[in-house]
DNA sequence: TATTATTGTCTCAACGTGAAACAATAGATT
DNA sequence: AATCTATTGTTTCACGTTGAGACAATAATA
């Protein structure tokens, strides 16, 4: 394969995308390692000429996840110089056999547009893409060290996602069509890493008149079986 | 004087900048007005090859206002290929009497990172650019038809400053050093749009802790004087 | 039938806010 | 000097929200 020609990609400008996903109690975020080097990195890409810049992140987050309605706010951009290292995508591209020129464009100066998604963990297939050996979930209490300012991306990602969460009403976009109510105070705690109170926080929901209660649960286990759940489609 | 040099700047990037001040009672932000056309724009800016971007943005606040210390915050970038309009780009500088490549950098497609800014209105000498005949305060209720997307990136901005306005507690950075507390209950009201109970913003703003109170304003007029508060530094 | 674990609901106290009353006071009027 | 007017600062009361805990309901097991 051989390096994308910059014809068909505006320069300078890429996008990151913290992609987060809940599965087994956690928080987790995608992340792909580029072959060799063992470099984690997040999920990001590059606008092409004519294309929409939302429309470059869906593309980009379809490609890998198989998901085309997802979840998607942009939420920052980077522009300081600290980013600007040239040697790292350079160490990445030829560890994939590449010749890289030193004018080569993807070593320019780069300003990316971060945006977050909120997907449902089950739905997803995962593909790397042809510089990546993995894309796979992490913990987000458990992450890599990651190249660049990635580390500083998924911090402010996670502010952000914590300061939306009440206004936005965003935590059922990580679960399926249908959960408990502790599945959903689970969403929560694990977004804003900290528990809540179990009385208070099913009080608060069904008083916001947005959740439609369906048929009960029956897990097998001797107790008490929950209701099932749903986001009201309106 | 010629058209500015591609090389200094990097493509495709622009910032805007949303300018609030508080006047007489209304919230205004700056507007330039280019030569001719009479056409209206947020000011802006591009990014040097070696800049940081947020201290692009400051460079070009300061040479609008005068002013170093300006409470900044970026909101959103905007990246639709519907702001991408050479033309009107070409009609601005030939206007100013310049020849214009078809290929000229100014006339690509932009990718533009908006930042709000609040400053205290008295303090500013406005400034205007090479291709503007002024920058002025305009009403934010009152505003004239504005180039491109501009328009939507005001909306945004305004949009983004109320949602900030109680968690940031951002109002006092419209107002001078000491003000009244009529005075910052008239910023809020501004900036949200709607009257506020006078006994209740008051009891609400000092049990937050955040104001110092100082001597009364005797303002000649027969009744009580109020008290002037500056926000806390610490 | 009793037990266990968990879920759904209710109660009460503490707190925040809207609405209104009340108290204080700088200057004008008498 | 006493009174009046307009505005500011404070208090009170009603009401709604939330934390903390009690209580009721129930699915499977012993």
């Amino acid at each position: 394969m051989p390096l994308p020609d910059l014809i068909q990609y505006i320069p300078h400008i890429a996008y990151d995308s913290v992609v987060f996903g809940f599965s087994k109690g956690k928080l987790k975020i995608l992340l792909m390692e580029y072959h060799d080097t063992g470099w984690h990195a997040l999920p990001g890409g590059f606008v092409e000429r004519t294309e929409n810049l939302e429309d470059a992140v869906k593309r980009g987050l379809f490609e890998r996840t198989g998901l085309h309605e997802i979840y998607l706010e942009q939420f920052h951009t980077f522009g300081d110089m600290a980013r600007f290292q040239p040697e790292v995508m350079k160490t990445i591209l030829e560890a994939n056999g590449h010749a890289v020129p030193d004018n080569y464009w993807m070593l320019d100066r780069f300003f990316s547009i971060a945006y977050y998604a909120l997907i449902d963990h089950e739905k997803v297939t995962l593909t790397p893409d042809s510089l990546s050996d993995s894309i796979a979930w992490y913990d987000i209490e458990h992450l890599p060290d990651l190249i660049l300012d990635h580390g500083k991306i998924v911090q402010k990602a996670l502010q952000t996602l914590r300061e939306n969460l009440d206004r936005k009403l965003i935590g059922g976009n990580l679960l399926p069509e249908r959960f408990t109510m502790n599945e959903l105070q689970a969403v929560y705690e694990a977004i804003m890493g900290e528990k809540l109170r179990r009385t208070s926080f099913q009080r608060k929901m069904l008083s916001m008149d947005i959740l439609d209660r369906h048929e009960k649960l029956f897990t097998g286990k001797s107790h008490k079986a929950p209701y099932l759940y749903s986001f009201k489609t309106s």
